[in-house]
DNA sequence: TCATAAACGAGACGGTACGTCTCGTCTTGTG
DNA sequence: CACAAGACGAGACGTACCGTCTCGTTTATGA
């Protein structure tokens, strides 16, 4: 190990510590994808890691929690929020981040593992729960944005728009399997934004 | 088992066979409901349904299948379709059954756990499929009668407009685990009725 | 295992059951001999056996009442009980029995390992303290006899009597090391018959 | 450590390396004589010690080797041998100096412990030989005297008479669990002074 | 006095084995 | 012939301890 050289990326190889916490949680991410939570095992992981399974078990005292964190290793950087002038441009935006996010393969069996994951813990759940509640503050800034240029009244229930948008996405992913195209997004988006009584 | 009298409602008692099979979907949905998917064993529905294990596996090949039936057991009556006279009226009281029946303690994890439970094995997610299919499509029916009174437009996407409505609920129940109220299936249903630039 | 034709001495080949213990109990005699009771792993026994690891847990809860079962296997119908004519005659055979048991490699080895996985457990231990009581009760038989024929005073205590004989034998195999010949075996009887100021 | 004041006791306080030494060797004793050789863990000899898990390592390469160098700390010292100017008397203060060191709840533990891990790494039975080859000479030194003295004849097997006065008692503590008392003692030492023909 | 070698503290790691849990299969009676 | 009863194979889980390794710090000691 000490004749390896630091990934490229890690910005302070530091230590063995963090290069093992990285290795780890990328294979756990990648297998995540591959294969799905329940066909994911802890020594499989670890062997991808190139670590012993001990050694997983050191850091993450359950697969459930190991999940939990190679879930948020990817996702926190992934969705960047748009800022492109409008609220509905945004959100469009937003939306086919979603999209782009669950609708590959990868990234289905991905989000959909860690889902199923969370319905296994209660820890996992609640680690979720936390991500969940600081990426819908994040996106709210759309929302929030749009209040101060006048776009939407100041009453405005920022969450429960950002929800209403991505909702039916997360839907088709998780319960109804239909497929999930930036027309979908593009139309949600128009029904949030106009109403149902529109033209 | 063989002194068991035949429950109320079971128009055809059949013969122990009809009768095993109730007995175990029963259990298992209970169980489901009580524990969640991976925390139930199928030896403990065995034992519960007062049946041998083996019997189970004789009719259903996996615990995912087991879970996939026991599912449909009791959801298939429970979202009855309403039909107030407006659409409006219709979608309130649709996304309000849906809290009815996710937004409680026992609702919630006998979801979760189904959800959780589709994302293990292909077939059983492929009968959610086809169950939120069907359910959808009843749902639509909403829409449909909407459109023959002039309520929306003929080219209103029906389906769209479900899935937006009962969408950020299931967002609520699988991923966030913010609470699910009668409340905000009303705001949802309001705002999807007049757009976010309404008032 | 089902071609498996039964084992001679099985009386009863009777099911699947007693195959799989005894092949168990043998796989683990053999181990416990060629290796001890540290280096001996349940996995491996179970290997041999032609036996699955989760089996062997099965009936014995952990290693060391594998081992106590194991012990008693060859040992129950190791040492017949000498029957001479004379106290001196049959405490001979039973030390040089004891020597052929113990003084030989694997006797060695095996014994040993029982004696050490004994000061692990107290199950283990009061397993051993029952076998040994048995065991301690057949040869006491040796100084009966002799009493009824009149060689040995009637408040001889048999007990102490077998347990001098073979204290030595014992003492050599698992503290000091040293050989165990049925010379010492000779010399030992010899000494407790006559007592140390003879000659 | 650096502030610990070197015991009482430890004529040259040498330097840190001793003090270590022995507090580890205690502290093994300590534990072995408490939990037994499997129980006791490497980890809490140090922890006991107050001194790193490493640092006893460095030391003993095996726990195997620690239990020998912890076994000889108390044992070397403790059985004197006794002159009381006969053979029956020397030898019956052997026996019970043995059953006060081996009779006792904790000394049981610890020799049994030791005896244990004998039959675990060859090289621990080897120092263990050594240690009672070293033993049995010193007790020799009893019948030797006797010879002197014109109690028994030249030709008396010195070893032999001590093996089989201790045989027994260990016996008991190894392999029957029966107890160990003062009495036995005696009566062992009887038998072999008189032979089992006596009265 | 100060430099330097040796020992130590701290803690992660590889590795082996343990004992547990559950799934789904298979065998053997029994009504 | 379906079922009860229950052992079994398979494989993952999570734990405990052993003994090794690295790195930085303390301690002893000799130039």
């Amino acid at each position: 190990m000490s004749d390896r050289t630091p990934r490229v990326g890690e910005q302070r190889p530091g230590g063995r510590a963090e290069r093992v916490r990285t290795a780890v949680l990328e294979a756990a991410a990648e297998l995540l994808t591959e294969v799905g939570y329940e066909k994911m095992s802890v020594e499989d992981v670890a062997a991808r890691a190139g670590v012993h399974k001990t050694t997983v078990y050191r850091r993450w005292p359950t697969k459930a929690e190991l999940t939990a964190d190679a879930a948020q290793l990817h996702s926190a950087d992934a969705v960047p929020i748009p800022d492109s002038g409008s609220v509905v441009g945004d959100l469009q935006l937003l939306a086919r981040e979603v999209v782009a996010n669950i609708g590959t393969e990868g990234g289905s069996r991905r989000s959909r593992s860690i889902a199923a994951a969370a319905a296994t813990s209660e820890e996992l759940a609640t680690a979720m729960h936390g991500f969940w509640a600081h990426r819908l503050a994040l996106s709210a800034v759309i929302v929030e944005r749009a209040i101060r240029r006048g776009e939407l009244a100041p009453t405005t229930d920022a969450n429960l728009i950002i929800e209403t948008v991505i909702g039916p996405l997360w839907l088709r992913l998780l319960l109804t399997g239909e497929p999930i195209t930036e027309d979908l997004a593009d139309e949600v988006v128009r029904l949030v934004t106009t109403g149902m009584f529109a033209d």
